[in-house]
RNA sequence: CGGGGCGUAGCGCAGUCUGGUAGCGCGCCAGUUUUGGGUACUGGAGGCCCCCGGUUCGAAUCCGGGCGCCCCGACCA
């Protein structure tokens, strides 16, 4: 993509209602631009990071055996009635009403959509367990928007929901997705701690949050020290595997918010604890047949008679991921993303468009990288250079490739690692091997 | 939902108290200059001063009502 022709418009200056880093830069980066409270619009930089997230989600769902499906945002109350949430939900849930005076609700969950679709077709233990997810837009009618997208009304959300023919087996299927969400938020650089949490209005008797530590997070969270430093994934199971060893290894490290924790009963000592802040990026639960029940979920188990069936559901907050990021990984000039979310791998810059050579080499390189698969936004615009450096760490694309007439004139071209500032020159030659490697 | 605050050019703001030509910085456009970390100069474009009503010769400014947004607290991916 040449910068010229590309719409991102960036702010020098920080608009007021920011107050958090990772809203000002995706502001100021020109990712998002808010169009209600709590609502936003995504520009071609932000989204092209929220694709990247998805995709990874996307990706560690399926390895780990479960479906993408797709529902609708608008869902008719009668589902919520059966469950009796239509009426447990409250302010949250955004209820419409259609021409007909049907009334209808944005959905800001589907346990009850999908527990309706299974029961339409599953007729049969043999054909558990099953994990169907998708990755949609909700909205939640929150009291308070704010933080940018990290607490949005309307949000990307995967949702993921399983269906077991009894307990062993449910529990089995949310050890999966316990590993799952762990390697999903690693791919992505970050470090997500599973604690102990409570099921609110979704129910049931087990549940994990997955918490990013960040001094600007929502949630009190206590964790043993030991967190800190531990690889939990260094010797993670394949998901054919039995999953209780690990799940008992890395659940028996201590941590859990602050709803959950009470600091007499606490079985670790007050030296060996962390309290610190964190950020929400995914909630797991087990509940059990608490909508298989009312909704009349069942399956002919093994000796034919009905069985209601076990239910979990997984959500990670998609769009709020970005902001966890940016959270965690940013300086004073911007955001540093990870390699695997960047919106572009490697930003080339021309530090003189309209000078021959400055132009040539940074067409050539440009061309051989796109070739060879690497997503470069190439700078070319007629700024000055400092613009460009500006730019370039604001936005936080990972590699910065600068191509001047200084640099030709030796024979060389500099490559420069956002995330820590170090900067090599070499042949034109060596950066492209170095980026495609 | 309680408390506080804000709405004036794309962004950041001044002007409102004390009514009288709508301003500043950045950005944008044109030109000149400059060129290795947000350059300088000259010229220019851009405004339902949130909306409706009232007071007044005259309202961004005063009064009434509404809408929107932000911040702080109790709830949530």
């Amino acid at each position: 993509m040449r910068l010229s022709a590309f719409f991102l418009p960036t702010l020098k200056e920080t608009p007021t209602e920011a107050q958090i880093v990772s809203h000002r830069l995706m502001l100021r980066a020109g990712m998002i631009r808010q169009t209600s409270a709590g609502i936003y619009a995504w520009l071609p930089l932000g989204l092209r990071v929220l694709k990247k997230i998805e995709q990874i989600v996307r990706e560690e769902q399926n390895r780990a055996g479960a479906q993408e499906l797709l529902m609708p945002t608008i869902q008719s109350a009668d589902l919520w009635r059966e469950s009796g949430r239509y009426d447990d939900y409250g302010k949250e849930m955004l209820r419409i009403t259609d021409r007909h005076d049907r009334e209808m609700l944005f959905g800001p969950t589907n346990e009850e959509m999908i527990t309706d679709i299974f029961r339409a077709f599953v007729r049969s233990y043999r054909q558990l367990p099953l994990n169907l997810y998708h990755i949609q837009w909700k909205f939640r009618d929150e009291i308070r928007p704010r933080f940018g997208v990290m607490r949005g009304r309307e949000f990307l959300m995967k949702d993921a929901y399983s269906f077991d023919i009894d307990p062993a087996g449910a529990r089995r299927s949310y050890q999966a997705m316990f590993l799952a969400y762990l390697r999903t938020f690693a791919r992505m650089g970050l470090k997500a701690i599973p604690m102990r949490a409570d099921t609110g209005p979704i129910g049931g008797d087990l549940s994990h949050e997955f918490i990013i530590l960040a001094e600007t997070g929502e949630s009190g969270v206590f964790c043993q020290k030991e967190w800190l430093d531990l690889d939990v994934l260094a010797d993670a199971p394949d998901y054919n595997e039995d999953l209780q060893p690990f799940f008992d290894k890395a659940t028996g490290i201590y941590a859990a918010t602050d709803e959950k924790h009470d600091a007499a009963t606490c079985p670790i000592p007050a030296d060996e604890l962390v309290s610190a802040r964190g950020i929400e990026v995914g909630h797991i639960f087990y509940f059990g047949t608490k909508y298989s029940k009312p909704m009349n979920a069942v399956v002919a188990g093994p000796n034919g008679d009905p069985v209601l069936v076990e239910m979990g559901s997984y959500g990670i907050g998609v769009s709020r991921l970005m902001g966890a990021i940016i959270e965690a990984s940013h300086d004073d000039n911007g955001i540093i993303w990870p390699d695997s979310v960047a919106p572009f791998n490697v930003g080339l810059i021309n530090l003189k468009p309209g000078d021959a050579d400055s132009d040539r080499v940074s067409a050539e390189l440009y061309d051989t990288l796109q070739a060879a698969g690497v997503d470069v936004l190439y700078d070319d615009r007629d700024e000055r250079p400092g613009v460009k450096f500006a730019d370039m760490d604001l936005i936080g694309v990972p590699w910065q490739l600068v191509v001047g007439p200084r640099g030709i004139k030796n024979g060389v071209v500099e490559l420069k690692r956002r995330a820590t500032g170090e900067r090599v020159e070499l042949p034109a030659d060596a950066a492209i091997a170095k980026l495609t490697a």
